[in-house]
DNA sequence: CTGAAAGCGCTAACAC
DNA sequence: GTGTTAGCGCTTTCAG
């Protein structure tokens, strides 16, 4: 059913060209010592052979694919698939190819055949948009492997001596309590997301450190911990309340555990946002629309992509410059919040002004 | 900062262990035709030069490269991410590697240099995850190239002569329907998604179809058409009840907009399931947590993109093996109905026997 | 301006 | 069993 159609090489252009397979070469390199009417009916003959170089020829002698490894985690989750569609599209802008590979867990232990993989392909550098969980990093850096390719590294604590790209979930989770408490809400509580993972814990040492600034005591009654599932948040609401009854205000660390809250507070008639105010994480496209509209952190996750990629393909450009070694850096990309209904009391539209005074 | 490590070739390895180059080689792709000894030997020498052979070189001398072109769009939703996720976990378990592609549109028409690139890089194969929408699917016959690999086609009708893997949406449709009725709702409305999508028209007529079979009129007042989004399925259903106010029952194209026609009803007063009975598509993980939680019809769309791997190598296995040529074949595969709240009227629950009886 | 020779890292075919 | 030769498709010297 397919026909092969053996594709030609450039010694086949040559030959029906009547040139050396040089000339052909400095032809589709567009170099400047070919004659015009030679350049001319190499090109012809180009087009009508329907001639495409070969990029792995061409990798192998320049010691340069063009191509990054990309190492994701989680495709099934619309946060790491946005991230994504960032890196495909600046790469294809930086006139890169991505070799994709997706690891089963979070905490995929065994990586070494991975990077085996990437390495063998010749990669020009590897992105590891792998979030922190728990030990996973270090597992990195314990690979019997001296890479001789830069790589830089997606939502994790910065470190010494590598490159790291990350938005900022303290800042985050800093406007959203903030928020809150502008809002007039005395008792918040919080959801948080699994601790083992680092952006977890961030969101909730915003939300402590705010709270207890701004004078608040805050206790083990006054949050739970979650999985991220929308099914732990509904587990997680439940046990909230019962330890936290005064609770009139809360910061979910993720806009599917908020869902839930908000479900919970539909079933037991709790209205939000007067007699509790949410804020969630994320700004997942349905949130916009949950009833009421979720107040949320907003995070690029499709611009943080995007600055992944140029940041390693500066590294890669100036490293085979050899320049001056290039001090790896952290990058951290700020978050915004999104004012819904979900956290603005309506009695405050008519009253805000007195409450502000007092 | 990074070291430069040479790594080691073929021939470094065997100067270092006094053989051939050949030897090595036979001995990493364990030929039997070598001694014991020898064999040992060499391979202490690859594990501490921790040599790693190049599968650039490889690819180029076997004329086969073990890589899948993927070319997908929309990876900024729910759906294609998950079907890459199952063709990643796919493409590793089969050993075949991946180069990723993203469309900026679901009808890019300019898809000359997509194609170009992936066969500059030798793949094997490639997979042509874009939906079938408009006229994008004639672009790719069009190409003035003549391909020597397969291509997979997903989501798109079938058609003479190629391969195409695809979930059954009118099928959907139909289990969506046909449910309705079932529960004793008369009046049933439906949201499309934009009708140049081939899904959004196969959902649709499984609509009208299920409908017509069961003797209801059917006219343009009880339909509106969508583009996928939330903010237009508010739009849609505003605009349906005010041309169709008998409408007790909706078949919404997707999950999202199902989202809104329920935001709607809560800012209206109208009690689901009993006032209007709702069925969505796709089956997105938030769906069980609206409220209340909505009957939606399931795709599987992780293995969706296992099965286009699957069939994608087996015909590049196939083909290389140069037995009879590939007959193309279409693979649908069916979708399955979640009933949850939504669609469930309460008083059925105690009346349910004699609306059968009737 | 153009061509011949060498070689990127590997394997197939054949000798010894 | 093991080594030699040739070559995958391309580019980089270096002659002419």
């Amino acid at each position: 059913m397919y026909q092969r159609s053996a594709r030609p090489t450039i010694k086949e252009v040559a030959s029906a060209a009547g040139v050396s397979t040089q000339t052909v070469s400095r032809v589709i390199n567009n170099r400047p010592d070919v004659s015009p009417q030679t350049r001319r009916h190499v090109q012809e003959i180009i087009e009508r052979l329907g001639y495409q170089p070969s990029g792995l020829a061409r990798s192998l002698i320049l010691q340069r694919s063009y191509t990054l490894g990309v190492v994701i985690a989680g495709l099934k989750y619309i946060g790491p698939s946005r991230t994504l569609s960032g890196i495909t599209r600046a790469a294809e802008r930086l006139g890169y190819s991505l070799l994709l590979i997706e690891l089963p867990q979070f905490d995929t232990n065994n990586i070494l055949p991975i990077f085996q993989s990437l390495i063998s392909r010749h990669v020009d550098g590897i992105i590891w948009a792998v979030p922190e969980v728990g030990d996973n990093r270090n597992w990195v850096n314990r690979l019997p492997l001296d890479l001789d390719i830069p790589i830089v590294y997606l939502t994790m604590r910065s470190r010494e001596n590598i490159s790291v790209v990350s938005i900022n979930n303290y800042l985050g989770g800093q406007m959203a309590v903030t928020h809150l408490l502008e809002q007039g809400y005395r008792h918040i509580g919080h959801i948080s997301g699994p601790l083992d993972w680092w952006e977890a814990r961030e969101r909730m040492a915003a939300w402590k450190d705010v709270l207890q600034q701004a004078n608040h005591i805050v206790t083990d009654e006054h949050w739970v911990e979650g999985n991220w599932s929308s099914s732990s948040g509904a587990r997680a609401i439940e046990k909230l309340y019962r330890q936290y009854p005064d609770m009139d205000a809360i910061f979910v660390a993720n806009d599917q555990m908020a869902l839930s809250v908000m479900q919970y507070a539909c079933r037991n008639g709790i209205q939000i946002p007067d007699d509790l105010g949410i804020v969630g994480f994320d700004d997942i496209p349905e949130s916009e629309f949950f009833w009421p509209p979720l107040t949320t952190v907003h995070q690029d996750q499709y611009n943080f992509g995007e600055v992944a990629v140029e940041e390693t393909i500066k590294i890669i450009e100036a490293y085979r410059n050899e320049r001056e070694p290039v001090r790896p850096k952290s990058i951290m990309l700020a978050p915004s919040l999104v004012v819904r209904d979900s956290s603005v009391r309506k009695r405050r539209a008519k009253g805000g002004e007195s409450g502000k005074r007092k």
